[in-house]
RNA sequence: GCCACCGUAGCUUAGACCGGUUGAGCGGCUGAUUUGUAAUCAGCAGGUCGGGAGUUCAAAUCUCUCCGGUGGCUCCA
């Protein structure tokens, strides 16, 4: 079926005249006016006949999801033939119309079905906000289609309860749950954190509605860092030079802070044989949707995560004991996953992605937990140092078995505690995963959406499935406990971040830029006449800084407009006055206009620039010699 | 993968419902102007209307299909 949703101040209709199909309705149903409600134009189609109940059911699951987020009183089903094309006959439809009363009134909604097959005539006062007015197309689920070949790890996948609750920080445990109109998460008050509110949520409720397109994805083409490839596969994008900085810059951070805390950096490649034994284990127990490769000789998959090679070298290396904890370390360029084509969601979710992947190899859980806690602080710096509020920009979520959480209640604390905000947890009964325990940061964009950043796991599983053992003290061999960490998350998803987090503060007035380590230009000169422009280019060589000059013949005020609109974070006008009087009028991207001479811009850029890691300027220094790769 | 929507110049877009020579702004180029804090003026070039097929005397427009994108579902080891 086709329907109409329309959030509305009242409807009030009245059944002036039947159609043949008319159903038989007395005086007092003809008119009615109902407010503060949710309208449902509903067309029923060919291909809800015969699936009445089903169709009814899925026209209620969508009804309650969307009450639920528009907060509406009362609901009104209003058949309403002129959405499609393929109409049902009138039994089905008046069949599945009032069958889906029934059940919502059941579920305590107060419900009204305007009379099918009358000529109406009505009047709706919509309210205009962004979910006021959504259409849907609803088909009856048929349940007995599932899908068979779905592999037996999924299906117990889906038949795994997760329960649900928030960890604060003086421990208590408040237990979630979704409400019957399932999309309010109820159970703890959120009135502090309205961010975990939305994450919790967006974790724990099936549906959402958003209409609209990522930021991110309209900046990261209109700032010329990145881009689709039409000519690749989808998920697989380009890079332009103001990106490759930005993405160079990232990646070189989180490697030497990896490095620098003992991480061991290695390079492991990136295709895998389906046939070896411990490979094909794996991929038995999580089928993924990989790229296959067919070499000269055989059948090889992209792998989609560092922990096949950093595995398969660690299967050959002699380890004591004295040895651990140790730390491999690999940023893989690429891990590819191929996600499903609706999946896919601009630098968010990507096909190939660039990820700091760092296992720890520990002799027993307590080593894993100090290990665990030790590398939560390094997180905790590369993040911070990147450009993140912690704790209150990200959102900390702990998924973990029943049994670990129970046994290991302290540790669970301990993190929660050091990261001094509620955390959301996700509890299973059984252990389905590799891992029984893991935590993530999670990032909430501009759309409400949670994707995650750090996260690190205790695997308990793969050191066996790939033969990993250290001798301990004892003359014995032993399997290791393997830590899995992406120290930041993928890169991508940084870049993700930041843009995302630029689009919030332009949306509270702020204006939007990136952290200036990461700017691609630093500092823009602009000569008043063609005359300054060596002297621009003088000056530019003594200062620090990516710095670049704009040569072009337009005018100052262009050349501002320009300047702004690629969020350069220091502009510098310069001609006759800057040039006698040797102090600069200093544009300071979102704060105050300040004068420097050029040793205190010097320092300033120093100041701004920090321990973080530098590149020079990756285009041309004259803006003249630049070419455009996008409008 | 399923459902819906979208794809016209490098970019933003008008034209599509109702078939009849694709029109503009920005950007680019050329020239004029020589300019002090968010768009100087004029001219020129730039289009397989995402690709392919079909219907038609005639397709950007209608139909089918493929590719690419967005949203929702699903998924996110």
């Amino acid at each position: 079926m086709k329907t109409l949703f329309i959030h509305a101040d009242f409807i009030e209709y009245e059944a002036r005249k039947k159609t043949k199909l008319a159903e038989e309705i007395s005086d007092s149903q003809k008119h009615n006016r109902v407010e503060e409600v949710l309208v449902a134009f509903i067309s029923f189609e060919t291909r809800d006949e015969g699936k009445e109940e089903a169709a009814a059911k899925a026209l209620v699951t969508n009804i309650e999801e969307i009450v639920g987020k528009v907060e509406a009183e009362r609901i009104v089903l209003y058949p309403y033939a002129h959405l499609s094309s393929s109409l049902a006959n009138a039994s089905s439809s008046i069949k599945i119309l009032h069958l889906a009363e029934d059940i919502l009134k059941e579920a305590g909604h107060e419900v009204y079905a305007s009379p099918f097959g009358w000529y109406k005539s009505f009047n709706i006062s919509c309210k205009g906000h962004p979910l006021s007015e959504l259409s849907r197309e609803i088909t009856a689920d048929d349940e007995a289609a599932e899908d068979s070949d779905l592999s037996d790890a999924v299906k117990a996948e889906e038949k795994m309860k997760s329960q649900w609750f928030v960890l604060d920080v003086e421990g208590n445990e408040h237990s979630l749950e979704l409400d019957a109109k399932k999309n309010k998460v109820k159970g703890y008050d959120f009135a502090d954190n309205i961010n975990l509110k939305k994450f919790c949520q967006y974790e724990m409720a099936k549906s959402r509605i958003s209409k609209q397109e990522p930021p991110h994805i309209e900046l990261m083409r209109r700032l010329e860092l990145v881009d689709y490839e039409p000519g690749s596969d989808p998920g697989n994008f380009r890079y332009y030079p103001k990106g490759k900085l930005i993405k160079n810059l990232l990646e070189r951070f989180v490697n030497d802070e990896v490095k620098r805390t003992g991480g061991m950096e290695i390079e492991s490649p990136i295709m895998y044989d389906f046939e070896h034994p411990s490979l094909k284990s794996y991929m038995n127990r999580f089928p993924a949707r990989q790229y296959t490769i067919q070499t000269p000789d055989k059948k090889v998959f992209l792998r989609f995560a560092a922990c096949f090679g950093q595995f398969l070298m660690m299967h050959d290396a002699t380890v004591s004991y004295k040895n651990l904890p140790l730390r491999l370390y690999e940023l893989s360029r690429y891990s590819f996953r191929v996600e499903q084509r609706g999946e896919l969601a601009g630098l968010r979710r990507l096909r190939a992605f660039t990820m700091p992947d760092c296992h720890s190899f520990c002799a027993d859980l307590p080593q894993a937990k100090e290990e665990i806690e030790d590398r939560f602080e390094l997180s905790r710096t590369v993040l911070n140092d990147i450009g993140y509020d912690i704790p209150d920009g990200l959102e900390f979520a702990i998924r973990v078995t029943k049994e670990f959480y129970d046994e290991n209640k302290d540790f669970v604390m301990g993190l929660v505690k050091r990261w001094n905000r509620p955390a959301l947890v996700e509890m299973w009964n059984e252990r389905f995963f590799y891992f029984v325990f893991k935590y993530e940061w999670n990032f909430v964009d501009c759309l409400d959406k949670a994707s995650a950043l750090n996260t690190d796991q205790i695997d308990v599983e793969n050191a066996e499935r790939y033969g990993i053992t250290y001798v301990g003290s004892d003359g014995e061999k032993h399997y290791p406990l393997i830590l899995h960490q992406s120290t930041s998350g993928a890169i991508e998803r940084l870049i993700y971040s930041l843009l995302e987090k630029a689009s919030m503060d332009s949306q509270q007035g702020i204006k939007a830029q990136l952290p200036f380590w990461l700017a691609p230009t630093q500092i823009r000169l602009l000569p008043v006449k063609e005359e300054f422009i060596d002297e621009c280019l003088a000056i530019a060589e003594k200062l620090p800084g990516r710095v670049d000059v704009d040569d072009r013949d337009i005018s100052v005020g262009k050349m501002i407009r320009y300047a702004e609109k690629e969020w350069v974070p220091l502009i510098i006008v310069y001609g006759d006055k800057e040039k006698e009087s040797g102090q600069f009028m200093v544009r300071v991207r979102g704060a105050e206009e300040i004068a420097l001479d050029i040793d205190a811009l010097a320092v300033l850029i120093d100041e701004k620039q920090g321990k973080m890691p530098f590149e020079p300027l990756p285009l041309a220094q004259k803006l003249s010699r630049r070419i455009t790769f996008r409008g």
